[in-house]
DNA sequence: TCTCATGTAACTCATGATATTACATGAGAA
DNA sequence: TTCTCATGTAATATCATGAGTTACATGAGA
């Protein structure tokens, strides 16, 4: 497997839970984990957070698996980016903490600025899309293209 | 030598581009790198992009090193961050690219959509600041502090 | 009680950023 | 000319991190 440079758990996640809420009963970390092209435990270490969160629910033993544990609308993108531990948003950042150098202050204030914003503008984004709005498009899409409603995840991740 | 969880070239370069400018005559990569805390070769690496773009001068031989090319008011956070090669600004992103599943589509979409305001943000913010009015931001908080005027790198860098 | 599924600790592996080594090139001083 | 200083750059090593894997414990249902 190739490997990402930034984090897509975020992404990953979002995409977990959609195929969740079309689901009837509960999904394996087995089944989701061949889906997201990775390792049941994977899926188990980052479920095991946003269950802590109360956003999903897992069952042990025959028929068990992961399950939605609250209504989509009422889960923002940034809810379940909060639930992830809150990971770094921007790749470049200032080369230290509070320097004794002045123009080095200078620096960093004038960075730390952009850097401020840019974060707050991504958080206020996330804030204001919950999962149901990203369901309803997926349904608009489906209708768009007059196909056959289709959300089986193993049929469409099949490898 | 710790490391970083982000790129910190931009805050980096910049720094040294300020101390140039309040110096005489060129800095050795030998000075900067001690300065900086890093090697003399990830200096000379690092501004030899600079210099292609025209923003440095690097001269051989006794007596030479760095210098600028050009002056910091014609100089932006922008231009620098281009220079450096455009590096990545986002720590996260999508786990696949343009994915068949209908699903992934939409999250995509809705965080490509966040994704790219924020970066037009950083980079708008970026091309906002000229290397001119952090060296008076510099210069203010010298003054304010009443302090004697020191840009000595080595005395201020001193580890 | 057997099987299935999660829970989790411990460990391995791949990657990318940075650092280091080694040597070539060119400029000025002696 | 020759010595020293400084950059130029290829090749290699180091290290932190994220992801993947193994192994085994726990608990639920058939």
């Amino acid at each position: 497997m190739s490997y990402m440079r930034y984090d897509s758990r975020l992404s990953g996640v979002l995409h977990i839970l959609l195929h969740l809420a079309e689901q009837n009963g509960p999904m394996t970390s087995e089944v989701l984990a061949r889906a997201m092209e990775t390792n049941p435990v994977v899926i188990r270490r980052i479920m095991a957070g946003l269950r802590n969160q109360g956003y999903v629910r897992s069952e042990k033993g025959h028929g068990g698996g992961w399950s939605l544990a609250r209504d989509l609308s009422r889960i923002t993108l940034r809810d379940i980016y909060t639930a992830l531990g809150s990971p770094a948003l921007l790749a470049i950042g200032n080369r230290t903490e509070s320097p004794d150098c002045l123009v080095e202050q200078a620096v960093n204030t004038a960075l730390d600025r952009a850097f401020h914003d840019a974060e707050a503008l991504l958080l206020a984004r996330f804030g204001e899309v919950t999962l149901s709005m990203l369901r309803a498009e997926v349904h608009d899409r489906l209708a768009t293209r007059g196909e056959p409603y289709n959300h089986d995840l193993e049929t469409v991740h099949a490898s």
